[in-house]
DNA sequence: TCTGGGGTCCTAGGACCC
DNA sequence: TCTGGGGTCCTAGGACCC
């Protein structure tokens, strides 16, 4: 049997405060935005404690706890203590896939353990004292049941589930708190007299089977304790690049939407020169006063990661979708390919781009990109000027 | 004064090709 | 007159997670 073990750092934005200066220990902290649109991202027990929860309202939260320590986020600092803590464990422990910036499976079934509550009691205090952030555990024999199982018990908690804890301690729960299952799901799952997940186990009812669609049987397997113990250690490369802002009042006003959009592209061009991506895919997202999300998407001919590209794709895209006053405005950019193998592609494909292209605007397009981060050779020009003839 | 921002995966319809 | 079927790509939208 494998041992899969779920690592889950507590109230992690909150606990990287408190890291950083020792003195908030003990203390209410928030992290949230502060405006009057904002939400909580995170908050510390103490906070918990006085009823503030994630993606409560700002306003709200300072009205419960006017006094508590409101901090805006600093992802960066996040990020850099997420890697200083899977670094670590991932030097003892190899076999180790980061699933977020707080949390973490390790498959340990090569691990020598031959007390666990002692092994997994120290290690928590190892991760605390080294690296100044709580966390709680679950240790099982698949990633599904060692996941709920660190969410049993919080903050510093360590809760086992064996095979045979299957039916008295994941059963009994409520089908909303299955990990996959949210809140429209448990909602139509509820409606037919589904309300926890032994009851999910014991239906054979077509009318899951349409509910959960192509996660049917995903979902069976989990909720029967069969579900898949493999873990995916390569980091994957991303699949989108996105930024999307909420507007401190709702407007239809082109200029100060175009305020807003431009920084957003900029983001998204910066983030993607970074990691050296480019993007073929545009999408622009809108919200409107009644939260209905609208999206607008056009796959480019040519992949980019230039700003003024995006944004000027993007504003093409917004012109048609922009009908009344928006909430939110976003852009993001997928189909990414990283530009290093495009500039291998390139020689390779630009005779098909070629033919299928308008010349002129391709060369163009080539050159302004060539302009920017992708260089085209001399010999690129060269077929160019030969291939027309063909 | 309600209700963020970053992602991933899946579905479904239409266009287009053979 | 009435009319295939398989496959891929693109776009829009929805569910879910942290």
């Amino acid at each position: 049997m494998p041992i899969i073990v779920h690592i889950d750092m507590n109230s992690f934005f909150a606990s990287c405060e408190v890291k950083r200066n020792p003195s908030l220990k003990g203390k209410e902290i928030i992290i949230s935005g502060k405006t009057n649109r904002s939400i909580v991202s995170a908050a510390s027990y103490e906070a918990k404690r006085k009823g503030i929860y994630t993606t409560m309202p700002y306003y709200l939260a300072k009205q419960i706890c006017p006094d508590a320590y409101f901090f805006e986020g600093d992802h960066e600092y996040y990020s850099k203590v997420s890697k200083e803590i899977f670094s670590f464990l991932n030097k003892r422990y190899p076999l180790l896939e980061m699933a977020s910036i707080d949390e973490c499976y390790i498959d340990m079934s090569n691990i020598k353990i031959t007390e666990p509550e002692k092994y997994f009691k120290n290690l928590q205090k190892e991760i605390y004292e080294k690296m100044h952030i709580p966390c709680s555990i679950g240790v099982s024999y698949n990633k599904f049941l060692a996941k709920m199982a660190s969410d049993m018990k919080k903050p510093m908690g360590i809760t086992f589930i064996k095979h045979k804890d299957v039916s008295t301690k994941i059963w009994p729960l409520k089908i909303e708190d299955m990990y996959g299952i949210g809140k429209a799901s448990s909602k139509k799952l509820r409606e037919i007299g589904i309300n926890t997940i032994g009851d999910l186990v014991k239906s054979d009812d077509e009318r899951v089977k349409k509910i959960l669609g192509s996660y049917y049987s995903h979902h069976i397997d989990n909720a029967l304790g069969k579900g898949i113990s493999t873990l995916d250690l390569t980091k994957a490369t991303p699949k989108s690049v996105g930024h999307s802002y909420t507007l401190a009042f709702d407007s239809d006003d082109i200029d100060i939407i175009k305020q807003s959009f431009y920084p957003l592209c900029e983001q998204v061009s910066n983030r993607l020169k970074s990691i050296d991506m480019l993007g073929y895919t545009i999408t622009i997202v809108i919200k409107n006063s009644q939260f209905v999300v609208t999206n607008k998407s056009k796959k480019l001919m040519l992949p980019t990661n230039d700003v003024d590209k995006i944004y000027l794709e993007g504003m093409k895209l917004l012109d048609i979708i922009l009908k009344e006053k928006i909430r939110l405005i976003g852009v993001s950019m997928s189909s990414l390919i990283f530009a290093k193998d495009y500039n291998e592609q390139l020689d390779f494909f630009n005779l098909q781009h070629y033919k299928l292209s308008k010349s002129d605007q391709f060369i163009e397009q080539l050159n302004q990109i060539a302009g920017k981060k992708i260089f085209i050779k001399a010999k690129d020009a060269k077929i160019y000027e030969k291939k027309p003839s063909n």
